[in-house]
DNA sequence: AAAGAACAATTGTAAGACAAATGAAAAAAA
DNA sequence: TTTTTTTCATTTGTCTTACAATTGTTCTTT
């Protein structure tokens, strides 16, 4: 061995790790303008690609902007919960498709953290939340919905109880649960007989909302991820049984 | 306006997004070689420094590994819950500073969050679990603890009953709330009758885990989160009059 | 004084070069 | 033949230089 080399030959990495914790510990604070690319290539004597390089890494995290022109530079990002749910649903989408995670475990987890919302969300609910409720219930019942806008009217269903809850935390945290499982959750409910009974469910969730009665929630939820459970394996079975006659 | 302008003259974050967008459908699965920078500078019609910005970025995101030599590459990476973590706490740490949260809100968000996890966590915790949070709890009624040290511990002893729930989804969310309101915490919990308090507390939880009696863990959490926003409020107030009478 | 033109600073992109790592193939030695 | 060594080709890591595009500022002209 020649060197110590306590770098780990990865000058773009180290430069992007030096300005995060900078960033993260508040050296460095939101709308704050860091050093043009060519005096960082300086200060840190690597040249500007390399620099360049680090930027775009904080910028995949969201961490910082840049500007083109006189005036312009790289500068510390403001992130809103709005902003990191995308990266959020991507990382969760990734981590259950590369993770063997079992429709059982993400259905439970799912589940545990919305019925962590209820309670709230029984207390706080707008009039707007349970609006947006009735109308995904309504969509719910048509006919001719397809798969997809199902789905989608389902996450906005679940969305709208989260947010009930006031508490961005908890609608963050949730957005990336709820969105990322719902590509498991597409294969097991395109049955209309699926359909009605899910929507009574809904359709208790939100009276139990309206009415302010979060055990009348707690039980709908439940019951709804009984059931929901109960499909998935009835669809798996079905798929199983399908394999072994081909 | 001259042109239609579909690209935000931002060709790393093309290059990037068309990447990722292969990877999340599946195009590219776990582990295969992508095109050498030489061959996608090529394919997409830029230069090789380019090329090289779209991949750090998907680094970053923890989407790709890089390896030198004659056969390395970029490869598509395996996403584990462990790798997640830490992206999930400094995003988690920067929404939390930059969005006015409150303590009110972060704090019942941690708490509705954990005590979803506690009735799995009573169900199935191992010993391991257990034998961790005695230790904790031992280490924390150490009188000679520093703040740091018994903010670790805290978090040890969280974890490790959000753990016993035995879902990498839920253990995964929780990571997030939990550390990145840890440094919130820090502020309150300094003296030692509170840190009696929480110990015993602490305690219960425990002992309700142990006996796998999940109302005895919600009945305890539901205290130590009533505890701990009295604490906050009280530290605030004294912040606040400390600030009139100076 | 106002409008327009030139200017300067800064990021975005390109091209070419060399260094460093690394596995594979070829050559040499046992 | 087998093992070790050497060479080599491939690929990423980094540097240098250059130019284009954008944008606020300053100067000039009307």
């Amino acid at each position: 061995m020649k060197k110590t080399r306590t770098t780990p030959s990865d000058l773009s990495a180290t430069i992007a790790k030096n300005i995060r914790d900078a960033i993260v510990s508040g050296a460095l604070i939101v709308d704050e303008r860091l050093p043009s690319e060519a005096d960082l290539s300086e200060q840190f004597n690597v040249s500007r690609p390399t620099v360049r390089e680090a930027l775009k890494r904080l910028a995949a995290q969201s961490l910082i902007r840049t500007q083109r022109g006189a005036t312009g530079g790289a500068f510390v990002n403001h992130i809103s919960f709005q902003d990191a749910y995308p990266q959020q649903i991507t990382t969760s989408t990734l981590l259950l498709s590369m993770n063997d995670v079992s429709f059982e475990t993400a259905c439970e987890a799912r589940f545990a953290l919305e019925r962590a919302c209820a309670p709230l969300s029984a207390q706080r609910r707008s009039a707007d939340h349970l609006a947006t409720m009735r109308t995904e219930i309504f969509r719910q019942s048509q006919p001719g919905l397809s798969d997809e806008a199902w789905c989608a009217s389902d996450v906005s269903f679940h969305r709208a109880l989260v947010d009930g809850a006031a508490n961005p935390v908890l609608s963050y945290q949730l957005a990336g649960a709820i969105e990322a499982i719902e590509p498991l959750m597409n294969m097991i409910t395109f049955t209309a007989r699926s359909r009605a009974e899910i929507i009574a469910l809904h359709t208790e969730i939100a009276d139990g909302l309206e009415d302010q009665a979060p055990d009348k929630v707690d039980g709908a939820l439940i019951a709804l991820e009984t059931y929901t459970r109960q499909l998935a394996k009835d669809v798996f079975s079905r798929q199983k049984s399908a394999k072994t006659t081909t």
